[in-house]
DNA sequence: TCGTGCTTCAAACGTATGTTTCAAACAGAC
DNA sequence: GTCTGTTTGAAACATACGTTTGAAGCACGA
């Protein structure tokens, strides 16, 4: 056995479990024997289950930044002085996420799945993690994001964002459950380009709303307060 | 002690701890000793852990199902033969949880948590209990969609109506934690209601995007296959 | 060939969990 | 007051968890 086989066993069925089944329902147990490795292996090689965990998001999302700010780069300077658009924006990222090199087919969709967990989970460790190590692109990303969107309120850009989020990480994570749906009901089968190129135009639309109003069911609009 | 105070103290610290920290993550003596009951009265009066999680969602879900069954009838009632639009359709179902009669000043964003984690976090039995029980006033929503938005393609909806739900779901599921981030950086105070007033034009947007179309970095338009 | 350092292994540790038990306390009807 | 069915209480149950231990196995340079 090659000198450390053992750490990517553990850490690929380590991130499919995670992405089943969330952080906390997955025990050790589950992982090494998926794994084929002795339970003690993990605290051998990580040291604890939540280093295990930051190295899961790790071994993906070191590679991903480094894609992405080149891809960043690319952007802006194609765009010269005026800021890239919203939609180059999400263009950038989806592209980004969609070509990184996959460890297998599900690669995509199941890192997309950890960072909606990783949101969503109230993980107090993971989140400091992630803002430790991966603060920098981020906020990369909500400059360019701002630039693109100079007639949101800096709270209405708040919110949008957030709803962007949530619908991809929500889409992607399940992304193979809803495929599988959509195939047995219409026939028609999805990649996740596809998804993503559904999806883009949705948010775009989304960010790009005309103002944040309140619709009553009459059908007068309403500021909000 | 009246007849089964007890069983409302439980629910009450139970629902407040499961939005707070997620169902696996909240043991049994968390919420007995919140509650200030014993530790056998949860297994006494629901049966398992799992079977006052139901109970949990029922005590809201039920009067809520109810009360949107309504407002769907009130829509269509107003709207005579023609349809009710998009943004009606969703307003009807935010109007209804937004008046339900809240116990206390969290209620209506402690639920929403609350769904948004039934939807995130993968517990199988959670699922199939609010499918089995609510499955009719969910069906009756999608209906409406279909018929406001006739111009999609049945596959474009679906899409987009995971969009929805994503965007939905996830904001509900971390309302608590976007909320207080917004507050500490600007100060600014949001309510449930304002969240639902920004998310519906969101959503409106996305859902009502002109078309599924590929812009690629170059700013050329490619239709997806 | 023998050591040495890294890795694996089976077993155990202590702790926390959901659930069960059974006696005590209680309420209401007679 | 006494009986009866319901509810509470303290304690224990079995199980699962993350982690630790110490011996066995292994690769490889001296």
């Amino acid at each position: 056995m090659a000198q450390s086989d053992t750490v990517d066993r553990i850490l690929d069925a380590a991130e499919e479990l995670f992405a089943e089944r969330g952080f906390s329902e997955t025990s050790l147990r589950m992982i090494t024997s998926k794994a084929k490795v002795n339970l003690a292996a993990v605290n051998y090689h990580f040291g604890s289950k939540n280093a295990l965990i930051h190295a899961v998001f790790a071994r993906f999302l070191t590679p991903f930044s480094a894609t992405l700010e080149k891809a960043f780069d690319e952007l802006e300077e194609r765009c010269g002085d005026q800021p890239p658009t919203l939609n180059q924006t999400l263009w950038a990222l989806t592209e980004s996420a969609v070509r990184m090199p996959q460890r297998n087919e599900k690669g995509i969709s199941i890192f997309m799945r950890l960072l909606g967990l990783a949101y969503t989970q109230s993980q107090g460790h993971l989140r400091k993690f992630l803002e430790q190590e991966y603060s920098e692109p981020f906020s990369r990303f909500m400059r360019l994001l701002k630039a693109a969107t100079p007639q949101l309120s800096a709270v209405d850009r708040y919110w949008r964002i957030q709803f962007m989020l949530g619908a991809t990480a929500f889409t992607m994570s399940s992304s193979d459950a809803l495929r599988d749906i959509l195939q047995n009901k219409t026939g028609v089968e999805t990649s996740v380009q596809e998804i993503a190129a559904r999806l883009v135009p949705f948010l775009a639309a989304g960010m790009q709303a005309e103002d944040t109003l309140l619709v009553s069911p009459a059908g007068s609009k309403v500021p909000v307060a």
